[in-house]
DNA sequence: TATTGTTATACTCTATAACTATA
DNA sequence: TATAGTTATAGAGTATAACAATA
């Protein structure tokens, strides 16, 4: 058989990787002065001019959270709202210049600590991982 | 070269990846009545005896949240508290047969959950996958 | 003295329900 | 009427600092 009913195996791993990825990021964001949902949020939005709703949905939480998050993201002046002008219902995230530095810091820091670990990876093993996880995030991002 | 000195795409995966099981695990732990982290802790715990010093540890966070996690948990009666008899500041974390039962319910849904996604996987895929993630995890945990 | 776990505190994250404004 | 976002609320997670018990 190819395709086994459920893969306890797969997810042990995965649920294993969560955690520890959990660690890493948490306090990469922590040194930065973020939170974790504060990092993830500020690393979704990225070069794009995402709705509050549709962060909600990638952060795979309530609505009601992303206000707050906002709120606090944009007190620090890493990013500002934008009325959409076609729907005035709508509000776009959109990053200032200093939200795009911590962005880009975040992720060099997170680079650097995921290299550091796996340094003795060869490429050879370091790729087909790559494509692995990236595919599998698409996947699960399907509903 | 063979090692990259800062492997970018491996760590944007590995966020995707991290920000995706993020959804799926916590959509499983709602649906069985529990939040992330405590799940994340049951799982942890399973047959194991970990001190809280240890939980604290392995969930990267303080140990002063691990004493309120625990407190929850032992008041729904899905773990107890056991001091050690050898150094009586040490207490150490046993699941009940509730708690036991709950993590197993936890495994299984959240394994389905990712067979489902990754059903079209064949084992050819999913098996090194599972390999990789787990050498991952085990690489991240040191230190 | 050092370590394990707890308490107190303040802030953040979270979901639910009710609301405002736009469509 | 329906939808996007907000507010109010209550509970849970989080780190820091100060503390108790034990070693």
């Amino acid at each position: 058989m190819d395709t086994a009913p459920v893969d306890h195996d797969l997810a042990t791993a995965l649920l294993a990787l969560y955690r520890e990825i959990g660690g890493l990021h948490g306090a990469v964001s922590r040194r930065l002065g973020l939170t974790t949902q504060q990092a993830l949020l500020l690393c979704l939005v990225g070069h794009g001019r995402p709705s509050l709703g549709e962060l909600a949905g990638s952060l795979g939480c309530d609505k009601t959270n992303v206000t707050g998050l906002v709120d606090r993201l944009e007190r620090r002046e890493l990013l500002r709202r934008e009325i959409e002008p076609q729907d005035r219902r709508v509000s776009r995230v959109i990053l200032t210049e200093q939200g795009h530095a911590i962005g880009a810091q975040l992720r060099t820091a997170f680079a650097e600590a995921v290299t550091e670990r796996l340094g003795s990876w060869p490429t050879t093993r370091r790729h087909p991982f790559a494509q692995l996880a990236q595919a599998a995030a698409e996947a699960f991002s399907q509903q």
